[in-house]
DNA sequence: GCCTAACCGAGACGGTACGTCCTGTCTTAAG
DNA sequence: CTTAAGACAGGACGTACCGTCTCGGTTAGGC
């Protein structure tokens, strides 16, 4: 960590010889990472990152398949959303504990909303699509049915249930009310949705 | 349906002056319908919107305030999907009947991708988001919530529920899937999700 | 002289009906003469003057054929410069009289300015041009030509001179300093132009 | 002249990417001229410019200030009238001989209605204007006054004529009778207007 | 004195151009 | 030979204006 200053595009001089890799993919993505927080994903594009990073756009072009495939690795860049998933052995406090922790996330960080944004351009740019879905994948969704697969095998959720779905009916049910803001998102409606799920409505 | 030719624009005599307003908007909603369904939302500009329905862009701009909600009022005149919701006195089985058509219909049909598209695009065009919020609050999520009270009221459904939680936990588990298409989308899932609501997962 | 406060579009009431063709072109023959003196010809349009002076531009179309000529009828309603030709029995004293109040006219007031850019708008507009070309001839040309032509009789001028010839050789040639201000238009230049025509060069 | 063929964007090929800067340069100020020539001032615009040379409108803000600038480029490319003054020894033949040579091309060519086009825009145009006038001042202007300061220690000329004054009543004359075209230009009148100047008229 | 036709205002309409921004490709020069 | 720098063609943006046209009202002329 030798250059961290801010440094708004001062290098001005340096020529335009190769320089290392390492240090020009650094700039990058903290630039990115600022841009995120300051503007949002929308006011991104190459052209500006190219500017603001002191950094060719032949050189994102090479390295990145487009602006939001590179918004998504600036995304965790400056976010680095660590959601461990706690394990205490009872299962319905642990999702009350770790969906809690996600309600704030996204709502009182910029996480949120650049998390929608994220997903949104995902639905026109195949390559961040991709890279996400892999991304979500091995990450969030694996980290959240590993913890109910155990609970399942510990007889907290009944054998027949497919663990998978559950996801869709925490987290993807908070997606949805992000997504399509009508409804408030916080930590009772959390407790809800955990409720509906382990008593059931009926 | 009894024209559905491309026409790309025979107008072209008629002058230049004023015509009726309802000629104008008729022309626009089938032209953008047309390319929705032909290209996707991605390609939808005003330029192009322009260009195809004869149309000058003063026009658009004065009446539509984003491309996207001008595309999502051209979705519902291409798609128009009435998804009525039945009531037989059996939730379970009106939830299943009407879910099963939901599936079908964003995976089957043209609809989802644009359904998803225009979800997405929302989340950096406010205008679209909040016609979208509108269309959809008073639309889908209440003709399902409406169904779901009177399930209540009729003792099928616990009275300490929300109601409103469920549709989250239903389309919203659906919604999830298709915008994170990381996992399938299909009647049987569409099953699982009712059943671990109304039986409990514990 | 009823309504003469500058009364810069207040109207907004007054219906849309017919009003006295004579009230409607005070409106904006005043108009145009404060939009000429504050912004120049430049920012002058139909659209413009239709929205200052509170006249539609269906008017507007139906009573000037360009923007050009319009312009030239609020130039004379603004701008009023009565160049008067003294005859005090001496040509030379006259026309220096004369030179050096066009000179004053065309460096000092906004009245130099209006007409360079009234005599170059009228190289693309033909309305423009043929309307200034005829109010010139009958006007400043004439008034010159007149005197010119007197003093011809008085053997003040030779009589092979064609006196036409003389109206370009003088105000003509201020005309070019204005259009192509590459050397000074002052009363000392005036002086020369004549001292060259009178007493020759050679 | 072996290419005057229109030519309407034959390339249509090549890619997108740069292409060497003198290439398009040559493109641009070709299509120009040929519009000039077909069309006239008053139909050049950016924004054709760029459809006829298959030029990127970017590129051509880049390089000149305003269409006005453009053109007079293209004006000198395609009409490239080398009025050399001639130096016989004779001032009095020798502005003969040149007025009618500009006589003649500006009544006998296009470059005449260019001339005036130009002229007139530049009274709205500044960047053209101190072009145009940097071009006139150190090209036509500057021939003919080196000439005329020649005839001057000649003796053929007076030594208390201001020679830069004799250009206003010679060509400025003549450009009088061009841009507000009330009166005939031919050769009879250039050679009243040296007449008048060499003879005096008194 | 009433009615109706002529006319006006307001401004929407199809177009064209503006000047700016961004994309993805390409060239040139520096290291 | 890689990189930076940035020019290039293309296309969309949102705005202004042009000249034509529709619409709704008002007023004035004919009765």
């Amino acid at each position: 960590m030798t250059d961290s200053t801010p440094r708004p595009a001062i290098r001005s001089s340096r020529g335009r010889g190769r320089r290392p890799a390492d240090e020009v993919r650094a700039d990058v993505l903290r630039a990115v990472g600022e841009m995120l927080l300051r503007d949002g994903l929308a006011e991104l594009s190459f052209e500006r990152i190219a500017r603001e990073a002191g950094v060719s756009k032949t050189t994102l072009y090479k390295w990145w398949p487009s602006v939001g495939a590179l918004a998504l690795e600036g995304y965790f860049h400056a976010v680095e959303d660590t959601l461990a998933f706690p394990d205490t052995g009872d299962i319905r406090a642990d999702l009350t504990t770790q969906l809690h922790h996600f309600v704030a996330l996204m709502t009182a960080t910029p996480a949120g909303r650049l998390l929608t944004e994220l997903i949104g351009r995902s639905q026109s740019d195949p390559e961040l699509a991709s890279e996400y879905r892999r991304l979500y994948s091995s990450g969030r969704r694996r980290l959240a049915t590993v913890r109910l697969r155990r609970a399942q095998e510990a007889g907290q959720i009944r054998a027949d249930v497919p663990v998978e779905v559950l996801v869709d009916q925490l987290w993807g049910a908070i997606y949805h009310r992000l997504l399509i803001p009508d409804e408030p998102v916080d930590e009772a409606y959390a407790d809800v949705l955990i409720r509906n799920l382990f008593d059931g409505i009926a």
